[in-house]
DNA sequence: TATTTATATTAGACATTTCTAATCTTGATT
DNA sequence: AATCAAGATTAGAAATGTCTAATATAAATA
């Protein structure tokens, strides 16, 4: 029989420490400046200034952002004498961004 | 021809509106227990007494992370007499969970 | 109908997040 | 060296989120 005996989570366990870091992640995208930042970006790197001006609001408050997603590994910064470029970290979390953009973008061709 | 002219956001372009609504979602979904409580649904539906007794918090806690997952459109619920059973929304939603397994676990097969 | 079982709601204390304004650091230019 | 430009940091007020404890509702059972 193919129930589930010793283990409640069964074939789709997920450990603490995962669902720890993952929600840590995910609230890192979950705020609308910041999954704006994400949209942005996309596969291509971007300069704060570049940033700042596209998304609309102070050097301060964006800079505060791409902190919180460099702490969480989403993005990973390049800096070039002056300037520091922000891009997306690595594919797998692009693919979640597509994936995000699947599910919750009305237009989404 | 196919240049950007009037719109910062160029192919990728997502409304402010998608944003919004997107973000509320991923925040929703951000939460340690909430997240926790997707990972254990998976494509099956549960009542809130097996939640309670699966993740293990009181279950006032519980039914108000089922609320607002319940809101944001990410649960649905189904009341069969005494008991109310939560499932998954929809095929999109269970995909991108799925995704953030495969992102953020780290046994992830 | 009284009790029990399952779930939801509410109020409020506490913790965290967010934004603004001011200041700091660093590298480039004059 | 002084100034400028790009970005980071900090402090604190305001907003938002979270949990606990108590209470409410609703269906089932005794």
């Amino acid at each position: 029989m193919s129930t589930v005996e010793n283990d409640v989570l069964a074939d789709h366990e997920v450990s603490e420490k995962d669902i720890e870091k993952a929600s840590r992640s995910i609230k890192a995208m979950s705020h609308p400046l910041r999954l704006k930042i994400l949209c942005i970006l996309g596969e291509k790197e971007f300069s704060v200034q570049d940033i700042v001006e596209t998304v609309g609001t102070s050097q301060s408050n964006i800079s505060q952002h791409l902190g919180i997603l460099k702490d969480k590994g989403i993005l990973v910064a390049r800096k070039d004498s002056n300037k520091v470029f922000y891009s997306v970290s690595d594919r797998q979390t692009l693919m979640l961004l597509e994936m995000m953009r699947k599910v919750f973008c009305s237009n989404s061709d």
